[in-house]
DNA sequence: TGTATTGTGGACATGATTATCCTATTGACG
DNA sequence: CGTCAATAGGATAATCATGTCCACAATACA
């Protein structure tokens, strides 16, 4: 159990972008920055676009760019995005209609995502950016070299 | 996101076993008590069996035994078998090899993951059946009443 | 207005998870 | 030893997540 791929993908996006604010970020760059395959990334940007965090332009000096202030912009927004956090509202056995609480296995299992679902909320990309842990957020300073004789549209 | 088919299956298996301690309980009981397919719940005990969490009898009055304490079992062991929390241990961009630890996104997703692995460590199964909720652990206190003309192998 | 650039959306391929079913094997008991 | 009850394990299907590719639409710029 973990994180989905895409939600991996979509946050670390994200973050490239709140990282190059103010110009359009191609596909190309966006994918090569973050490691995340040219061919899948824009299936996990869309839904973002959609939600309002990010903008695409199309054409020359296209890209994707951030629409909203990282010091606002959530963990669990990009998240819910792509892939949102099941919480459990009711008893997963349809058994007797009881309108109660959960019972306790679902309860302690519910009170987990519960928990992640706070910690996410919680954390903003512009904490993440702010964070001088040594390394910065995507592990590396400056872009990925690119192999020469890179084949056609690899990411 | 949230917890696996699997392993919620495999816990409801685990606590209807705690709740029928000393008598084996065949594949049709507990998958009638859990609501689980019968098809599937042999594939998701396997493994359990494999870990020494159950036993598993052959022939005439066989079926599943808890074979542990379930004061000292806890949900981590059993989601574990069957569907590992996975933790981040090094940056999943394979950029230069940085032996030093999590760049501040993957570090926040990974305590996250840590903060839910704590949880189900200290959580036994033995405290899921103490707990008075008003409901019983798994939502009803007696198995599901069969439909008549039930057909053939539905759970 | 034309052309190069860039994202959009759909069709399709691949792989993992979930689920079903059938045969083999084990064990108890007469 | 034979027979019935029960799990083990493999083959297969169905569904969903992931990934690839291509034709199209939009945008900037000359």
């Amino acid at each position: 159990m973990g994180i989905s791929q895409t939600a991996e993908y979509a946050l670390r996006a994200v973050v490239w972008l709140a990282q190059n604010p103010g110009d359009p970020q191609t596909t190309q760059q966006v994918a090569q920055g973050t490691q995340v395959s040219i061919n899948y990334l824009p299936k996990v940007l869309q839904p973002l676009g959609r939600a309002g965090i990010l903008t695409s332009q199309r054409g020359i000096n296209g890209g994707y760019t951030l629409d909203r202030d990282p010091e606002e912009l959530t963990i669990l927004e990009i998240v819910s995005c792509v892939d949102p956090l099941t919480r459990i509202k009711s008893c997963p056995l349809k058994l007797g209609t009881h309108t109660g609480g959960l019972c306790p296995l679902h309860q302690a299992l519910d009170d987990a995502v519960a928990e992640v679902e706070q910690r996410f909320s919680q954390t903003t990309i512009a904490g993440l950016l702010r964070k001088e842990s040594g390394l910065k957020p995507l592990c590396e300073s400056s872009p990925a070299v690119i192999p020469i004789n890179m084949p056609k549209s690899q990411n």
